[in-house]
DNA sequence: CTGAAAGCGCTTACAG
DNA sequence: CTGAAAGCGCTTACAG
């Protein structure tokens, strides 16, 4: 029995030779039109085009593929356990991004989920050694990240997700998150705290060393101490950890900045749990924007990105890679902080004056106070 | 000035007749052995696979596709908005399901995320017009779903997940996650709950729908009234807007479904700010077992299905359909009600027997002092 | 401005 | 058990 209905089976699908017969003219003379080379002459293009339409021809991508030795396809390999990535709203985002581009290209994304090391390495060379793509999106960079090398070696075009640590070949699509760090912790530093606390992601992942770092360096700008920091692994269990040892400490933070949102809403769960007000004992600034945190109570601050954005702009950076052989580096607007209820001045701090622009906040931590709406 | 390493650009990439005449055998010889046909002497066989492993050889899709008219992938296209499937863990998983067994199967995910039914249906027909891929997963059934007799006209092979409304002819690979409602009705309705309510997805996805007419079944069938329902688009928005709703009517539900986590949890944001209590005052269930939920406060009950389960078995579903031209539906173990601390008995209610077994939880109000953990 | 032919790298009857 | 040849459906110099 086939699934299928007949009349469908009848008819096997046209090839360029069925155009070209149809149309009067050679297969090379469609081939031209619709690679939209010059030089054929404009009535025998509309007949071509015509034909091709009537049947219902559109050139195959497999034959296309090994006559000019190209995939049509780019490549996203992600390595991350199921459920962290289940949570992370990251992916789905960025990949929506490359879509958008892809989708006017002609192109397609070949997308692999690995759970380790090793097994990410054979996705790269499977990818490679079977021709599947043209160029990869390398996400997650990590410290002393292997996969650089091995792209190189293996010669596929590839973006970067973020600059590497150490000078790559491949151009690098930019977006400094860190940016909203020190955004954080300036705000809350202004709002009078001085216990601000990390909670960071994984450590051996370059963005979120960066932004451990950045929290580091904007804590010490503030003249704050900039050690009060746990790693994770970015679940929110890993949060959930991390908060109930902050509040176990004996200097308990006023302010904890989580590496992303579904952390710091286990870390809201946590300090609720423990009978810990959220912002009037501590202030919580999560990461990410997700949708969900406006909802919450009190609703989350945080740090927006763009990763939408982000996965446009990567998906056309390795087009122009692979058409041209080159692209330059592209830097987009940096994360922002986006400020909710969870954040407000430190417990028995003093309030600071009304700002007149909705978009300055007040600076001295001897006046702050109104920010907790 | 070019990315890669000068060594490698010199090397190209070795091909079946590199492999044949290093073997001092035919191309076809080559071949037959890579694609496990027999009638090879086994030495020769041993020749050969030596060769190709010498030269680092593997077949190239690109080639094997255009002479086998198969293209070794499998298509996956999305039709959701970003910022919802962001929040949506059920994506992931099951991609992460479908790639651990396409990863042994020699072939590859292609997905695509669309924005509307226009895009959805270019997508589909792309796909096959350009013979991208060799079948496809057909994810949030719809009522009158289109997708169903458009991929029967495109003789596109398909599994649906879960079954579609009317008789398709593809495989199905079910997963009963309506039996989570059902469970999670008889829970609630066991600790007292009369005025029950769900918060639905949306409507026109079948998943959601039957969702929504197995609570009304099932609070039929306790005796209860089971019209307390607001239909959403599945966002956290929508879950907080349809709390609010709940909540202002003047026989407020003491207990609330929800058809998603994300919408359980903006929904618990929106209770927790007008002052109402869980689950003292009302009890919630979220739907998916997003890890969050655990350390939410309260924690969050809710129904957990097993997306990655369903992902690997829709694609050795669709691998068979595909290799013999027919599969078997296959049903999965149903989604099963995980209580956690979101839910209790109604305010005011008796308590129950104390039941012998750890899963049961203490009933009333009254006495229920130590459930608020 | 147009046509005939070779080639991309495999697979698969068909002979031997 | 093995080899030579045609073919998959395109693209692209190369002639005209």
């Amino acid at each position: 029995m086939s699934v299928f209905e007949d009349d469908a089976a009848v008819r096997p699908k046209p090839t360029i030779s069925d155009v070209a017969r149809h149309a009067g003219v050679s297969k090379g003379l469609v081939s031209f039109v619709f690679n939209n080379r010059p030089g054929v002459a404009a009535q025998t293009r509309e007949r071509i085009l015509a034909s091709a339409a009537e049947l219902g021809w559109r050139p195959s991508v497999k034959a296309k593929s090994l006559s000019t030795r190209t995939s049509y396809a780019l490549g996203l390999v992600i390595r991350r356990e199921p459920h962290i990535i289940a949570a992370d709203p990251f992916f789905p985002a960025f990949m929506a991004g490359v879509e958008s581009v892809l989708t006017g290209a002609g192109r397609v994304l070949v997308l692999s989920m690995v759970p380790d090391a090793r097994t990410e390495q054979q996705a790269y060379r499977t990818l490679v050694a079977e021709n599947r793509v043209d160029g990869v999106f390398v996400t997650d960079l990590r410290q002393r990240d292997r996969r650089i090398g091995l792209l190189q070696q293996l010669r596929l075009p590839a973006v970067t997700i973020g600059h590497p640590e150490a000078a790559a070949p491949f151009p690098a699509v930019n977006l400094d998150d860190a940016a909203g760090i020190v955004a954080a912790v300036g705000h809350l530093a202004e709002l009078g705290h001085e216990r601000i606390a990390h909670v960071a992601g994984d450590p051996s992942m370059l963005h979120s060393a960066r932004r451990a770092e950045s929290f580091t360096r904007a804590m010490t700008e503030a003249g704050l101490d900039g050690s009060r920091m746990v790693s994770t692994d970015f679940s929110a269990a890993g949060g959930a950890a991390a908060t109930r040892e902050l509040i176990a400490a004996r200097d308990q933070p006023t302010a904890i900045v989580y590496a992303n949102d579904p952390m710091a809403i286990a870390g809201l769960g946590v300090l609720h749990g423990a009978g810990v007000g959220v912002p009037a004992d501590v202030s919580v600034v999560g990461f990410d924007g997700i949708d969900m945190g406006r909802h919450l109570f009190p609703a989350l601050s945080t740090i927006v990105a763009d990763p939408e954005g982000w996965g446009a702009a990567a998906a056309t950076t390795l087009l122009t890679l692979i058409a041209e052989g080159r692209a330059e580096d592209v830097e987009l607007a940096p994360a922002r902080l986006l400020l909710r209820s969870s954040t407000a001045p430190p417990p028995g701090h003093p309030p600071p004056p009304a700002p007149s622009e909705p978009s300055s906040h007040p600076t001295t931590r001897s006046r702050s106070s109104h920010v907790s709406t």
